[in-house]
DNA sequence: TAGTTTGTTCAGTCAAGACTGAACAAACTA
DNA sequence: TAGTTTGTTCAGTCTTGACTGAACAAACTA
């Protein structure tokens, strides 16, 4: 019953887009992440336009930009024009790494405001302080998750990974 | 020089609304809980619309949504008719909690993609495993963060906070 | 040479949802 | 009673940015 293997298919791949636009990405991303995460591929571009039933120009937009992220990579295959996308290694914690990205930037903010912040207002900075402190915890936690999978996913020899990071 | 300060105030409240709207958070919310960082309030609902230079339709229903999300606390002062908001406790682990709640959604849709899925298609399989793994450790890893919070900013009693959860 | 194929870019359209103003109900005051 | 004040809700506007179609450059083919 290959239909209600479809219907799965393209229901997870809806969703992957749903998913993915809650993370700040654009729905077609998702898409074409998780046509990818359904079959291995490699896709060329013109494949994915069809099979997603969208635009070149909007899947040469969003392979760009998966591809800038790492969470996909672009390939030739020998005597043939088209370019091929596939997944990359670890794409999902490449993704997070965005993450990480936006929270160091939000760091830098509060930082800086507490720099400018006159004396006077030591409650303020005492709740800088700890919203600050809370973005170092999660930023801490995202590249324990970070490393543990690059551990496990790549090397072969499997180094430490016991789930915390050697205290400071 | 309360010039810079103001500045600086009035930056750090515009960021925080662009924060928290990365979050997925309608940017006025992001506002309020930057007003809020820097001034300890209350704020009556007609205060923070003048404040913000927003209508009070807006203040009124961003609001309702910190509060339902448990980041801010609505209370009332006696023998006053108007409604005053405050940062309630770990406002911050708060919306983490929701973070939480969307991937357990995606993992929903993961595992009944999985079911679906007939035999032949095993590296699909394989590939949906491994988003899995990944949602799970990230969960794992911020229900860390959120116990430690509790733990730390609470709990007088400081009961464990060793980083990890105990395993299952 | 002219004609394809492939990927990119850009101006324009469209949709989602944030925000507003106005109308409203409830609780008060004079 | 009529008139305020306060918070909510809803229809409508407006902004943001995703997506498209068309034009284009580069690399090929005949």
């Amino acid at each position: 019953m290959p239909d209600t293997a479809d219907k799965a298919i393209s229901e997870f791949v809806e969703q992957m887009g749903l998913i993915i636009q809650s993370e700040g990405l654009p729905r077609i991303a998702g898409h074409i992440v998780g046509l990818m995460i359904m079959h291995e591929g490699p896709f060329s571009l013109t494949q994915l336009a069809e099979r997603l039933s969208v635009s070149r120009a909007s899947i040469s937009t969003n392979t760009r930009l998966l591809e800038d992220l790492g969470v996909i990579v672009r390939h030739a295959k020998p005597g043939d024009r088209q370019d091929y996308f596939r997944l990359g290694q670890q794409p999902y914690a490449r993704i997070l790494r965005g993450v990480v990205r936006r929270m160091r930037r939000a760091r830098d903010v509060i930082e800086s405001t507490r720099d400018a912040l006159p004396e006077g207002m030591a409650d303020a900075q005492e709740r800088l302080q700890e919203l600050d402190a809370f973005y170092e915890a999660l930023t801490e936690s995202f590249l324990n998750v970070i490393d543990a999978w690059d551990a496990e996913t790549q090397g072969s020899t499997k180094q430490k990974r016991d789930g915390v990071r050697p205290s400071p």
